[in-house]
DNA sequence: TGAAATGTTGGGGCG
DNA sequence: ACGCCCCAACATTTC
């Protein structure tokens, strides 16, 4: 039995990975990677430029490690569509192995490659998720639209496996025909893509997704119920890019956290709920893949958004005058990465405050969080604007001064990010607009100057969100 | 995984 | 001492 691997990028890890396991068990095995041009062509990868560096740094290290287990990653660029049923021709194999993507964009790429590989059998593994995506339904057979009773569903119904260990080895591969020789190419770094590597985006690879995770259950972990929420510390588990990359599988983070966890209850049950809502989001776009395009709620279908550039350019520079808002908006450029909470309260202002398109704020985000994953992304953006599935109630508006005195009491969040504010007093530091010219001018702050006034007022924007949505909803 | 407006209550100041 | 009013503090309703 000849096998092909094929890693498609959301499963860069050599533990747990139950198509590479065995297809090893089974004979020859010959590992790929495929450098399609849809995402590693430099004008693409520039746009995404947190997530390629996480990619590739993370593609590097699953090489060093299938080379440790006695193989190789063979590395090839071109279609995925034309290379893989070109390739899998060319080395004789008698099956092509990978994970399952469940995407719509996934899900079109795999029905050509089976299409092209004709007679070659390709065998798609679930394993993305913990659930498979469409299956769980409510008693009355239809999909569900509300978090809790499909956590209920997921609790009664799905069944984790153990994580499997990584082989302890791998058969060696095969003598290449000379066709396939010539197609090979190095893993790129980021400089091959025209990506200035940036120091501040988390390390990629198997084993610093397993680092932050241990760290995590050994440490904050265990307060995880109230921490998550706080702006300013290290509260949550920062795994979201593995997850999305596969660099941990998602059944090896449910296991280990529940295994870690068992002392905690709260604080368990708060973080595997978490996995569920990612759950969730993929079971939502497995029967509305529409909703990456359009409101799940088809009442918001012709919501009278606002074109409104300076408010945009603000909203994605961090100068809203808001200083949560801003805050987010810079960590997101800085770092890939933005907390949750604060992608709550920024969404929340660009949709509401600012009536900007949410699926503006969807696609920014998704070219700057190294995390950036379709389904969860969009459930979080359309939970945030009201119109998802699930979603909050849509007249439920943020206040940024509020959420942020209530979840980064101390400043500490928005200092981090705004050190222009960083000699604000506590009292004023989610407000500086309201702080007494005595306060402002002794932390050296200058309003619309050294920081800007808020470019909306509040109270404002919020009647002006409440009537726009009640035109429009009824 | 809200916030603001409105309603109610009860203690204390004050004539 | 009594009644009236004010207004926190808390509860309920509305968006």
């Amino acid at each position: 039995m000849r096998t092909l691997v094929w890693f498609r990028g959301k499963d860069l890890r050599v533990a747990d990975h139950a198509p590479l396991a065995d297809a090893a068990a089974a004979g020859e095995t010959i590992p790929l990677f495929v450098l399609d041009p849809y995402f590693f062509a430099p004008e693409r990868a520039r746009e995404i430029p947190h997530r390629m560096q996480y990619l590739v740094e993370s593609l590097a290290e699953l090489a060093r490690s299938i080379e440790k287990l006695g193989s190789r990653l063979v590395v090839v660029g071109g279609k995925s569509t034309e290379v893989v049923p070109a390739l899998a021709r060319e080395l004789g194999v008698d099956r092509v192995v990978g994970y399952r993507w469940t995407e719509p964009v996934g899900k079109e790429r795999d029905r050509r490659v089976t299409k092209a590989l004709a007679e070659i059998p390709f065998d798609l593994y679930d394993g993305e998720t913990l659930a498979t995506p469409g299956k769980l339904l409510t008693g009355s057979g239809t999909p569900f639209a509300v978090f809790t009773p499909f956590a209920n569903a997921f609790a009664k119904d799905v069944v984790v496996g153990a994580p499997r260990r990584a082989p302890r080895s791998l058969p060696p591969v095969p003598k290449l025909p000379r066709s396939v020789v010539a197609r090979e190419v190095a893993v790129p770094v980021p400089e091959d893509l025209g990506i200035t590597p940036n120091p501040r985006i988390v390390r990629g690879g198997e084993a610093a997704a397993r680092a932050r995770l241990r760290a995590f259950l050994r440490g904050p972990g265990a307060r995880y119920d109230v921490g998550r929420d706080l702006m300013g510390e290290a509260g949550t588990s920062r795994v979201s890019q593995d997850l999305k990359f596969g660099t941990i599988s998602a059944r090896a983070v449910f296991g280990h956290a529940k295994e870690a966890l068992a002392e905690h209850p709260k604080a368990r049950r708060a973080y595997l709920n978490e996995l569920v809502w990612r759950e969730f989001a993929y079971d939502v776009l497995e029967h509305r893949p529409d909703v990456l395009s359009e409101p799940f709620r088809p009442a918001w279908q012709g919501f009278p958004w606002r074109e409104d550039e300076a408010g945009w350019r603000a909203w994605v520079s961090g100068t809203t005058g808001y200083p949560v808002v801003d805050a987010s908006a810079r960590q997101l450029l800085t770092e890939g990465f933005v907390h949750n909470r604060a992608r709550m309260i920024t969404a929340s202002f660009l949709a509401k405050h600012l009536l900007v398109d949410f699926r503006r704020g969807e696609e920014h985000f998704m070219r700057f969080l190294t995390d950036g994953d379709w389904a969860a992304n969009d459930l979080g953006w359309q939970w945030s604007t009201g119109c998802g599935v699930d979603a909050q109630p849509w007249f439920r508006v943020f206040n940024p001064v509020l959420q942020g005195a209530k979840f980064d009491a101390r400043g500490a969040y928005v200092r981090r990010w705004l050190p222009e504010l960083a000699n604000l007093g506590d009292r004023w530091i989610h407000q500086p607009w309201e702080a007494p010219a005595a306060e402002l001018a002794r932390a050296g702050i200058v309003l619309g100057e050294t920081y800007p006034r808020p470019i909306v007022d509040h109270a404002f924007a919020r009647q002006r969100f409440l009537a726009t949505a009640k035109g429009h909803l009824g």
